[in-house]
This record gives structure tokens, C-alpha cells and sequence, in this order.
DNA sequence: CGCTTGACCGGAA
DNA sequence: ATTCCGGCCAAGC
């Protein structure tokens, strides 16, 4: 065994909210998004994150600390994923401003680029 | 310990 | 617009 697997993904999970920490009040991100800001785990074949990061970061934020705004990691339709809390993600991102159309967002409009484009012009 | 399911994604039919 | 498929990992039962 030379390449290890995820061998600690408690680790990988934190990085993954530490990512999501930064996404700014009223703005999304998706989870492939997410899968790739954070910085991928080391031994990793690449074809294999790229398959299964979305996924993993799906499994961090189902066991995120409440400091963690994960009402605004989505899927990349634009909707909020079938969850038990779904209900309370779409009421939490509409608190923001964020406008739902046909129980989708615009990603277009909402969706954050990344930590060097702070607000795209916008305010909140 | 084995089998099933998954807060997914991108592309194809 | 909708449904299906490959990907081949991790957690839950």
C-alpha cells in the first residue's frame, strides 16, 4: 500500500468548513464548488475527487458545527437538496435576501466567485 | 463484516 | 424539461 485513502477525513471536513465560513451574508456556493476551493487531501487520486469530493463535502456539512453557515452550500441545479432541513435552509437563505423562483435560486446572481471577488459590486 | 444509500456532478438519451 | 448513468468513496444499518 503505497497511496493511503482519506486517511483522516475529520481533517478534511474542517477544511471544508473553514471554506465555508467565508462565503459572504446573502451569497451561495455549490458543492462541487466547494470540492474545489478546499484544498484537495494529498494521496488522492484527482479522477477520484473530482467523482467523490461533492459528495464528501455532502457528508461534512451533515455533521458541521452550528458556527458553520451551511444554509449557503446548495447544489449546482440551484436548489436546496432534499434534507430533512431543507425547509429551514430555503426560510435561512431567505432571511438573507436570498430570492427563490420556482424553488430555485439564480445562480447567476448569487452565487459567490471566491475570496477574491468580495462582493461582485453588491451590497450584503 | 457485507450491503445499501447518499445534502453530488456532468454529461447523455 | 426530465430521466438515466458512471464515478467507485464513506457512513449507516
Amino acid at each position: 500500500m503505497e497511496i493511503p485513502q482519506l486517511k483522516n477525513p475529520q481533517t478534511f471536513y474542517e477544511s471544508v468548513w473553514h471554506v465555508v465560513r467565508t462565503v459572504p451574508h446573502s451569497f451561495v456556493v455549490t458543492y462541487g464548488q466547494v470540492a474545489q476551493m478546499v484544498d484537495p487531501p494529498s494521496g488522492i487520486d484527482p479522477a477520484d475527487y473530482k467523482a467523490f469530493g461533492p459528495r464528501w463535502v455532502g457528508h461534512a456539512m451533515a455533521v458541521c458545527p452550528d458556527d458553520v453557515p451551511w444554509q449557503r452550500v446548495i447544489n449546482s441545479q440551484g436548489k436546496v437538496s432534499n434534507w430533512p432541513r431543507a425547509a429551514e435552509q430555503r426560510k435561512r437563505l431567505e432571511a438573507e435576501g436570498v430570492i427563490f423562483g420556482n424553488d430555485k435560486i439564480n445562480l447567476k446572481q448569487y452565487q459567490w466567485r471566491g475570496p477574491d471577488e468580495p462582493t461582485q459590486g453588491r451590497l450584503f
